[in-house]
DNA sequence: CTATTATAGACTCACATTATCTCTAATAGG
DNA sequence: CCTATTAGAGATAATGTGAGTCTATAATAG
């Protein structure tokens, strides 16, 4: 039960282009330098938050990736959701019983857990990085 | 970020084991036989939940599992720690920066969540699967 | 037209999960 | 003490997914 390392990748990318929003656009090779990644692995990574609407790409030269237009909306459960995917943790009741109490309990807590995750917004996550060393 | 097949199987053990409490210990071969799982990897499973105290197990002839002394008060994160481990769901600041932002925002609702699963004891989901056909 | 940049596909590699088989240890009951 | 029964530990294999590379293609600015 781990977010993996990608999700890692987009997120500190969506905090580099949050900080740097007012600068245009970003190409992925400067963003790649800020992580130990390469950039076209780093690009597929953000190919899906392309495709979930929460940055826009160009091609071609001066191109690159800045934020949406009301990037200040973008959330953590967001970014999440748009690199993980939609699976829920806990899904074993295909042939089973639908109504498994235990199912519905833990998809009960995960909701939860989504909708926190669903109120954290980028943009305040990024005022905040703007005060410790490493941003 | 899924719990594994294998929380699954604990997870449903533990229903079985606490719907029928009563009556004994009980053999891993039944306890597969509710479940498309072979004995020898449940057997694997179950010595997880031993060695985390939830369950007890005698070996030898009549022997089996059964529940640990106050097995009330066992919840779903029990179960779910005790096959899983304990590692945070993101946890990628090693040689960076430890108080960053975004991870101390996720481990505060992975926080929430898990305290959630804390509060949710086997015994009552039990309670409430008896009304269901599957159980 | 050319350099630059994103995008897509095929492919490889590493690792964890899932699972089986076999052997050993402990226990109940005769 | 003997034997059937049962849990536990180890080695090993199969499978799947995440992580990553390489190459080719498309689009854009200048
Ligand atoms: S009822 Fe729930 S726990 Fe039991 S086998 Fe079905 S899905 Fe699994
Ligand atoms: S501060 Fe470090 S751990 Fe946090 S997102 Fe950036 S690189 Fe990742």
């Amino acid at each position: 039960m781990k977010l993996s390392k990608s999700t890692h990748y987009a997120l500190h990318t969506m905090l580099h282009l949050t900080i740097s929003h007012a600068e245009g656009h970003t190409s992925v090779s400067k963003l790649a330098g800020h992580q130990q990644v390469s950039t076209t692995y780093l690009s597929k990574i953000l190919t899906k938050l392309v495709k979930a609407g929460l940055i826009v790409s160009v091609p071609g030269a001066n191109g690159g990736y800045k934020l949406k237009a009301n990037w200040q909306e973008t959330t953590l459960l967001d970014v999440i959701q748009a690199v993980e995917g939609l699976p829920p943790i806990f899904d074993y009741c295909e042939d089973h019983n639908p109504s498994c109490i235990i199912q519905q309990s833990i998809q009960k807590a995960e909701k939860n857990f989504l909708e926190e995750l669903g109120t954290m917004k980028i943009a305040d996550l990024a005022e905040d990085a703007r005060n410790v060393p490493h941003h």
